[in-house]
DNA sequence: GTTGATTACCGAATAGTATTCGGTAATTAA
DNA sequence: TTAATTACCGAATACTATTCGGTAATCAAC
C-alpha cells in the first residue's frame, strides 16, 4: 500500500558508517558524511534509524557478538585451562580493544556521551556477561555459577577500561605479562615468591598445588 | 603593567562548574550556564581556561587525588591485609564511582569524547597507577613492585569501567560480595569449593593457608 | 598624579553539529 | 487507474563550544 524500506539502503548506511567509524571514530564522523558515503540524503538516515547512536549500536552489537562467537569456538581446542583463561583474557583486554583501529572505543564513546538519556538498555552487556561467566566457569575451578558471574562482571569492566583508554595510550593494548600474571593469580592466588615464580609455573609447583587442592577438597 | 587574573574569579568558575557537573553531568552542562553561575561572560572563561575539558580536569585531578589521599591515610589503621585489600577495592570500584552523583563519570565522558585530540596527557593516570601499586604491594604478598604495577593497571581499568557504567546501571555500584570474592581470589587463588567458602574464611582455613604458605616459602 | 601599555572582560558573531519540517514523488494494494 | 501511504530530499532549526573586536580596568614607570 506504500513504498517500503529497502534493505540495500539500510545496509549501505551501515557499511558507510562502519567504514567511517573505524577510520575516523564515532564523534569525528558526522551524519552528512555517512549519508554522502551511503548515497542518500542526511534526513533519510532518520527513516532507517532513530539516531546516530542507534546506527552505531546496530553495527557494534553484531560485531561484538561475532568476536565472542569466535572466542567461544576457539576454546574447546585448547586443552590447558590456564591457556584457555589466557585466551579469554587476551581476547578481551588485548585483541578486541585494539582491533579495527580501536573500534570498540567508539562504543565506549557513545555510551559515555549519549547513553544516559534513554534509548539504551543493558541487554547487550548482560548477555555478554552471562556468556563470559560460562567461559570463565570452564577455566577457573570451583567458582560456581554465581562466582563466575561476579568475576565476569569485573573482567568486563576492565574490558571497558581498556577499550576506553585505547587511543589515549597511543594505541597500546594490555601487555602480555600482565595477562599471564593475572591469570596465574586467578588460578593460584598471590605468588609464593615474586622473584621465583616463572611466567609458567614449573611442573613441580603445579603438581604440589594440585595435591594441596585435592587434599583440601577431601579434608575441607 | 596590566590587569591581572583574579583567583576569586577562577575559583568562582571552578565552583560553578563543579556544582553543575555534579548535578547535571559534563555534557549536559554548557559554557553559558557555567558562566552565568560564576557571574562572568562566557568568553571570559577562555581567559582562565583553554577549554571546557580543561575546566573539568582542573576540578577532577585534585578531587581524585584527595580521594586517594584519604584512602592511603585510612589503610595503616587496618591490621588485616585482607581487610586492607577490601578497603582499596571497595573504594575504587564502589565508593568513588558512586560518590557525588557519579562525578568520576564526568571524567570518563570527557576522556571518551575529547581527549584523543591532544591536550591530554596520561600523567594523572600514571601517577595514580603508581600510588595504587604501592598500596596493593602492602596487601597482596609477594607481588613485587613490577607485579603490583601490573595488577594496579588492571584494577584501574576496571575502575574506569565502573565509573563509566555508573549511570547506565541506574546508579548501581559494585556489589559487596563481588569485592570479597575478588579479594579472596587475589589472596588465595580460585576457591577450593564454591559452596563451602564463606565470605570471611574460617580460622581453621586461614591457619591452614598460612601453614601452606610458610611451608611453600621454606621448600619453594 | 598622569601616561602608556597590557590584558581582563564582554556582546555579538562563527562554525559546526544532530535532528526535524514540509513538500514531492515513488510505490503498492485495491 | 486510483488512492493512500511513506520513502526521500533540501532547507531550516536549535544547540553547542569557541573566537573576534572593541572597551575599559589595572599596573608600572615617570
Amino acid at each position: 500500500m506504500a513504498q517500503t524500506k529497502k534493505i540495500e539502503i539500510r545496509q549501505a548506511i551501515l557499511d558507510a558508517a562502519y567504514e567511517l567509524f573505524s577510520k575516523r571514530g564515532y564523534s569525528d564522523t558526522n551524519i552528512t558524511e555517512i549519508a554522502r558515503a551511503a548515497k542518500v540524503a542526511p534526513a533519510n538516515l532518520y527513516v532507517y534509524f532513530r539516531s546516530k547512536l542507534e546506527i552505531l549500536l546496530s553495527i557494534y552489537e553484531p560485531w561484538l557478538v561475532k568476536r565472542f562467537d569466535e572466542l567461544e569456538k576457539s576454546l574447546p581446542r585448547i586443552a590447558s585451562p590456564r591457556q584457555r583463561l589466557l585466551k579469554i583474557l587476551s581476547t578481551l583486554w588485548r585483541d578486541i580493544p585494539a582491533v579495527e583501529n580501536g573500534f570498540a572505543n567508539n562504543w565506549m564513546r557513545a555510551l559515555a556521551t549519549t547513553a544516559a538519556r534513554e534509548g539504551y538498555s543493558p541487554r547487550l552487556r548482560l548477555a555478554i556477561e552471562e556468556r563470559l561467566a560460562g567461559l570463565l566457569d570452564g577455566c577457573v575451578p570451583n567458582l560456581g555459577r554465581a562466582g563466575a558471574r561476579e568475576l565476569a562482571n569485573i573482567v568486563l569492566m576492565a574490558f571497558d577500561g581498556y577499550a576506553l583508554n585505547f587511543h589515549l595510550n597511543g594505541g597500546a593494548s594490555c601487555a602480555r605479562r600482565r595477562l599471564t600474571l593475572f591469570a596465574d593469580i586467578l588460578l593460584n592466588g598471590a605468588p609464593l615468591a615474586a622473584s621465583r615464580r616463572p611466567t609458567k609455573p614449573s611442573r613441580r609447583q603445579a603438581s604440589r598445588r594440585a595435591v594441596e587442592r585435592a587434599v583440601a577438597h577431601v579434608t575441607g
